[in-house]
DNA sequence: AAAAAAT
C-alpha cells in the first residue's frame, strides 16, 4: 500500500539532503547501516535489487547513503532545497515547484517549493558521484581512508553532555564486583580500541560503561538494566573486542561454508540490529573483526554470503539467526560472547521459543563456557528466569535512565478530541519549525497506535507540506531505513512512527516527541519520550488526552509527578475518577527509569518462586515496582 | 487491540 511518499513525485521531495549551509556534510549525514543487499553491488544493481519503491529514484538512495560525506552528497547538500529551508531553497535557485510534485506544495504552510523535480535529480546525482569518487572498495573496510572514515567516528557524539550522566544513580550487586573505572584509561581494551575510542570521541566512559566494562573484561556475567542513549552498545561491544583481540585475534577465514562467530548479540528489532552493526564496526575497525549483521527484511542470499567472508561478531535478530542455524550456515559452537540487548523487548514480541533454541538447544557452549551480558529494561518474571537459565553467578547492574525524574524532558498533556489531532499538530509542527535555526534540525517524532494511522497521518501531512515520513511494520525494510535515515539526517525533519520505534532506537536530536495517540501502558509511554531529552540533552513530549485514555490517567499523573512535571487540573480529575486498579496500566512505576533490582536478593534465586514484591534500593525513587505485577 | 519478527 504505498503511500504518496513512495511514489517518485513524493521521493523527490525528500530526497534532497538538508539545506542548512553552515553545517558541513562530515555532522549532517550520519553514518548508517549498509544492509547487505546493497553492500559491494556494482552500482546498476543497486536499484532493482533494492525493492524498495521508489521507482527511478531508488538507485540513488542507497548510493548516496553509502557514501558518506562524500563529494557527491556535499554537492547535493550545497545546492538541493531541504524541507526546511524554502528560503535557501529559492535562492540555489530551485524552482518552487517543478515536474511531479505540482499539487502537494501548492497548499503552502510549511514551505513553499520545498522540493522539486531538479532536487531530486540532484540526488540521483550526488549517489552516483559518490560511487566514482569513493568507490565502494570490496574488501570488508568499511571506511573509505579518509574524509569518510571521520565522518563515520564523529556521528555519535556531537553535543552529548556529559556532566548530564555524573548524577546518574548507578547500583551494583553480586559477589566480587571488580570496581568501576572513571576514564579508558584505567583499562587495558588494547591499542586499536583505545585508538577507535579517541577516534569516536569518547572523552569518558558512561555511567553503565564505567561498570560494565571492568566487570566484563574480568570475564563475569552481567545482567545490566540500562538504557539506549546510555552507552550500553559500546559497554558489550567493548569486553567483546579486546576479549577477541586479546584471546583470538581473528586469523583466516575457515573456509567452508558455515560461518563460526565468537561473539552474538541478538536485539528485538531490524533497526537495532543494525544500528548495533554500525557501531561495533566503529569500534572494530581496523582490528580485522569481520562483523557481520542477520536480520529478516532483506535478502538472505547476501547475508549468507557475508557470513562465508568469516564473522568474528555477529549482529542478529532471533528469527533470521534461528533460519540461518537450521540451514546450518552458522555454528554456535565457537561462541565466546553472547550479548542479549533489550531482553524485556524480545519477550514482549514473543521471541523466547527462538532466544531459547539459539542459546540452550544449538550447540552453543553453556553459560560457564562462554560470558552472557543481558541487557533489559525491566525485570519481570520472564526475564528473570532467563537470567537464571542464561548467566552464571553474575554481577548486577542497575543505572539510571538518563534525564530520569529530572526536568530533561518536559512533558505536557492537551486535551485534544480525535477530530482535533490534527489541526493541533499543526500547530505543534509549526511551532517546532519556528524553533529551529538554519544550521540545527528540530526532529520531530509523532507516535500513533496503528500502521494504517501512521499511514494515513503521513499522508495528511505530506499533502499539508510538512516533511514528514514513516515508520511501521507494514513497509519494506528498505523503506523502513531509508524513513530511519532521511528522519535522521533532517530531509524530512518530522517522523511518524508506530511502536516499532519506541524503543531502542538512539535517534540523537529529536527535539519533540508527540504522542498523537497514547499508548494503552505507561512503560512504552516512558519508552516513548525516552526518544528525546537524550545523552543529556533537553526534550519536549507532548501528548494528546481524550476519554480513550482514561485508563491511562492515574499512571500519566504518577509519572509526571515524579519528574516534577506540572500536572494539569483537568487531567488530575482523569485520575482520581479513573477506575482503581486499572489493571496492567497500574504496574510499572519506575522500573522503566531506574529500573529493577538484583532479585537474587529476596531468595528467589531460581525456577518457581515468585518474587516477593518488597523493594530494594529505594533511593532512587520507585525502584523496582515494574516487577510486581497486578497477578499478585 | 496493536505492534514486531523468518518465509
Amino acid at each position: 500500500m504505498p503511500s504518496a511518499w513512495t511514489g517518485p513525485a513524493a521521493e523527490s521531495a525528500v530526497e534532497p539532503v538538508n539545506v542548512n549551509s553552515s553545517a558541513s556534510p562530515e555532522t549532517t549525514v550520519r553514518s548508517s547501516y549498509v544492509p547487505p543487499h546493497l553492500r559491494n553491488k556494482p552500482q546498476g544493481a543497486v536499484g532493482p535489487v533494492d525493492n524498495h519503491s521508489f521507482g527511478s529514484g531508488g538507485g540513488g538512495l542507497g548510493e548516496s547513503r553509502e557514501n558518506l560525506g562524500s563529494a557527491g552528497v556535499g554537492n547535493s547538500l550545497a545546492t538541493a532545497g531541504g524541507a526546511w529551508g524554502s528560503r535557501s531553497a529559492t535562492a540555489s535557485g530551485i524552482p518552487s515547484s517543478g515536474p511531479g510534485s505540482g499539487g502537494r506544495f501548492s497548499a503552502g504552510g510549511w514551505n513553499k517549493g520545498g522540493g522539486s523535480g531538479d532536487v531530486r535529480s540532484n540526488g540521483l546525482r550526488s549517489g552516483s558521484n559518490g560511487k566514482s569518487s569513493w568507490g565502494v572498495g570490496s574488501d570488508p573496510d568499511p571506511f573509505p581512508k579518509e574524509e569518510p572514515r571521520d565522518a563515520l567516528f564523529d556521528q555519535e557524539n556531537t553535543g552529548i553532555n556529559f556532566d548530564a550522566y555524573e548524577d546518574i544513580p548507578v547500583e551494583t550487586s553480586g559477589e566480587n564486583v571488580p570496581p568501576a573505572v572513571s576514564t579508558f584509561a584505567e583499562i587495558d581494551l588494547g591499542q586499536i580500541l583505545n585508538e577507535n575510542i579517541r577516534r569516536c570521541k569518547y572523552l569518558k566512559p558512561t555511567p553503565v560503561q564505567r561498570h560494565a566494562i571492568p566487570i566484563s573484561l574480568a570475564g563475569r556475567d552481567l545482567m545490566a538494566c540500562a538504557q539506549t542513549g546510555s552507552g550500553k552498545t559500546a559497554a558489550f561491544c567493548f569486553p567483546i573486542i579486546a576479549g577477541i583481540m586479546r584471546n583470538s585475534p581473528p586469523g583466516r577465514p575457515r573456509g567452508g561454508r558455515k560461518a563460526f562467530p565468537l561473539a552474538l548479540i541478538l536485539s528485538p528489532t531490524r533497526e537495532l540490529s543494525s544500528q548495533i552493526h554500525d557501531e561495533a564496526k566503529k569500534f572494530s575497525f581496523q582490528t580485522g573483526i569481520r562483523v557481520v549483521v542477520a536480520y529478516g527484511g532483506a535478502p538472505i542470499q547476501n547475508q549468507l554470503r557475508d557470513l562465508e567472508r568469516g564473522v568474528e561478531i555477529l549482529v542478529a535478530t532471533p528469527g533470521r539467526l534461528v533460519d540461518l542455524l537450521e540451514r546450518g550456515r552458522i555454528s554456535l559452537s565457537s561462541i565466546r560472547y553472547l550479548a542479549l540487548d533489550e531482553a524485556d523487548r524480545m519477550l514482549d514480541m514473543g521471541f523466547e521459543p527462538q532466544i531459547r533454541k539459539i542459546v540452550e538447544q544449538m550447540d552453543m557452549p553453556p553459560a560457564g563456557r562462554r560470558q552472557t551480558m543481558l541487557f533489559s529494561a525491566t525485570f519481570p518474571r520472564e526475564i528473570q528466569r532467563l537470567a537464571s537459565d542464561f548467566l552464571g553467578n553474575y554481577i548486577f547492574l542497575a543505572v539510571g535512565r538518563v534525564g530520569s525524574s529530572t526536568d530533561l524532558i518536559e512533558q505536557r498533556v492537551e486535551y485534544v478530541l480525535d477530530a482535533d489531532k490534527r489541526s493541533m499538530l499543526m500547530d505543534l509542527l509549526h511551532a517546532q519549525k519556528a524553533q529551529g535555526t538554519s544550521s540545527q534540525h528540530q526532529l520531530s517524532l509523532v507516535f500513533v497506535e496503528t500502521k494504517r494511522g501512521a499511514d494515513a497521518l503521513e499522508d495528511w501531512l505530506c499533502r499539508m507540506d510538512f516533511p514528514a515520513t514513516s515508520i511501521h511494520g507494514d513497509r519494506t525494510q528498505s523503506e523502513r531505513e531509508h524513513a530511519l535515515r532521511s528522519f535522521r539526517n533532517g530531509v524530512t525533519p518530522i517522523l511518524v512512527a508506530t511502536d516499532v520505534a519506541a524503543r531502542g532506537l538512539d535517534i540523537p536530536h529529536v527535539a519533540h516527541v508527540v504522542n498523537f495517540d497514547l499508548p494503552n501502558d505507561i512503560d512504552d509511554y516512558v519508552h516513548r519520550i525516552g526518544r528525546t531529552g537524550r545523552a543529556g540533552k533537553t526534550g519536549l513530549a507532548t501528548a494528546f488526552f481524550n476519554e480513550k485514555d482514561s485508563s491511562l490517567a492515574r499512571p500519566l499523573v504518577e509519572l509526571m509527578q515524579e519528574a516534577n512535571q506540572e500536572v494539569p487540573g483537568w487531567l488530575m480529575n482523569f485520575a482520581s475518577r479513573a477506575n482503581f486498579g486499572g489493571g496492567r496500566n497500574r504496574r510499572s512505576g519506575g522500573a522503566s527509569r531506574f529500573g529493577g533490582r538484583d532479585f537474587r536478593k529476596e531468595g528467589g534465586r531460581g525456577g518457581g518462586d515468585r518474587y516477593s514484591s518488597e523493594r530494594y534500593g529505594g533511593g532512587y525513587g520507585n525502584a523496582g515496582a515494574g516487577v510486581s505485577s497486578a497477578w499478585d
